[in-house]
DNA sequence: TATCATTTTTACCGTTTGGTCAAATCTCTT
DNA sequence: AAGAGATTTGACCAAACGGTAAAAATGATA
């Protein structure tokens, strides 16, 4: 009896996936990526989830157990899809090649996931509450490991001398911007609401700045 | 009767502060600072601000008559900090002069006001909804003057040629990402949650960066 | 020290929040 | 077409939300 009723529960969860199922769980996983995006998981609500996905809320949580639940499998989702571009980075290409590649990587990720960068911008303004254990274990180490291929071109005289994580911060900062400011970049540039065109001219000025010299004048120091 | 209580309410604003007003304002502006950084407008709540204040909502309320009030005045506070660095950019100097110093103005920004500058990150995350004006008007106004600098130098070939906005961007993105996602920069680097011994190191990677030569071996072209 | 404006508190209000529950409906299989 | 399981809904709950009213306490000043 109160097997058959854990059973019956666990079902859902046991591999069987319904149609329907994985269609309102997508729903829900898109609509809820809107909106904590938008606002953060304190300034996301159920009810904006739910109204977004068309769906009444306790239908929401019936796919889902809580608010909770929603952000972590977004996040989850999301941390193979932030990583994948650096795992990439390989020692035995040029440096050039391999920083320019990697920042179009990651240029061409912030066009195609903006949502989810500013879904992780937003963890990281609250202080990375609950991606805090990824930050330490898994890319420090991933970090670690290519920073150590970053520090191998360095002694080789084929990169300038500099803390090649900070390298990496640069990197990122620079292509995730054009997600997470977007707004500002087309205020700036006087652009409309929808328009993202601005991301080729952000290409070449990433190229010229990581791979060209961007000073042409007698170098300052 | 009416006029009088008016006028009783009016001597708060009109200019005679008295020394608790002054206290407590700064005390709650403070408090907010905390608590919007962290968590956006829709995220911060007024139990929050005035329990970080040490302050009973009803006595804080007495201060700012609505939640959008402090955050509008913090916003305003803000604007004028954030632009700062920017106007001091000059065309009389060096292009490496005037691009370093800047950058070194905003990295300092971002370590002496990490929280405004997260205040203003949160803000753009949530689609600019209390100063998409400011963003079009005067933001891009003093962008667009200083591009034009940019532009002689680049007509001059003392650099490179790039859209000068997106230059802009990219110093920035660089400068800011030390106050937004210091959390990220702390694990990776191994450091304590208060530690920001990293500044330093930030500021020879973004010398190196804009205004060195990043690559060193055959360019890649 | 009496007075009066300023400041603070207590008690509240209506709404929104995250979440539950049982009943109703739908869907799929036989 | 019927039965079982999956899905959806409406009614509800306690807590937290932004905010108000009025009285009590405090501070400045004469």
């Amino acid at each position: 009896m109160t097997q058959n009723s854990t059973a019956t529960r666990n079902r859902k969860n046991s591999r069987t996936k319904t149609r329907i199922q994985k269609e309102n769980e997508t729903r829900i996983l898109t609509a809820a990526l809107d909106v904590f995006s938008e606002n953060g998981f304190r300034g996301a609500t159920l009810d904006r989830i739910a109204s977004t996905a068309s769906m009444s809320k306790p239908n929401l949580l019936y796919y889902f157990k809580s608010k909770e639940e929603i952000h972590v499998a977004l996040l989850t989702g999301l941390l193979d899809v932030w990583l994948a571009p650096l795992r990439e980075i390989s020692p035995q290409g040029e440096p050039a090649d391999e920083i320019g590649s990697y920042i179009r990587r990651k240029l061409e990720s912030s066009r195609q996931f903006p949502r989810e960068s500013r879904l992780f911008a937003n963890e990281m303004l609250a202080g990375a509450p609950h991606i805090g254990a990824f930050l330490q274990d898994e890319l420090k180490q991933l970090v670690d490991e290519k920073a150590a291929i970053f520090q191998n071109w360095i002694d080789n005289q084929r990169l300038a001398p500099c803390d090649p994580r900070h390298l990496l911060f640069a990197i990122w900062s620079t292509t995730q911007h054009y997600a997470d400011f977007s707004v500002q970049v087309r205020h700036v540039l006087g652009l409309q609401p929808g328009d993202v065109s601005y991301y080729d001219e952000a290409a070449r000025m990433l190229e010229t700045l990581f791979l060209g010299q961007l000073m042409l004048s007698p170098a300052g120091d």
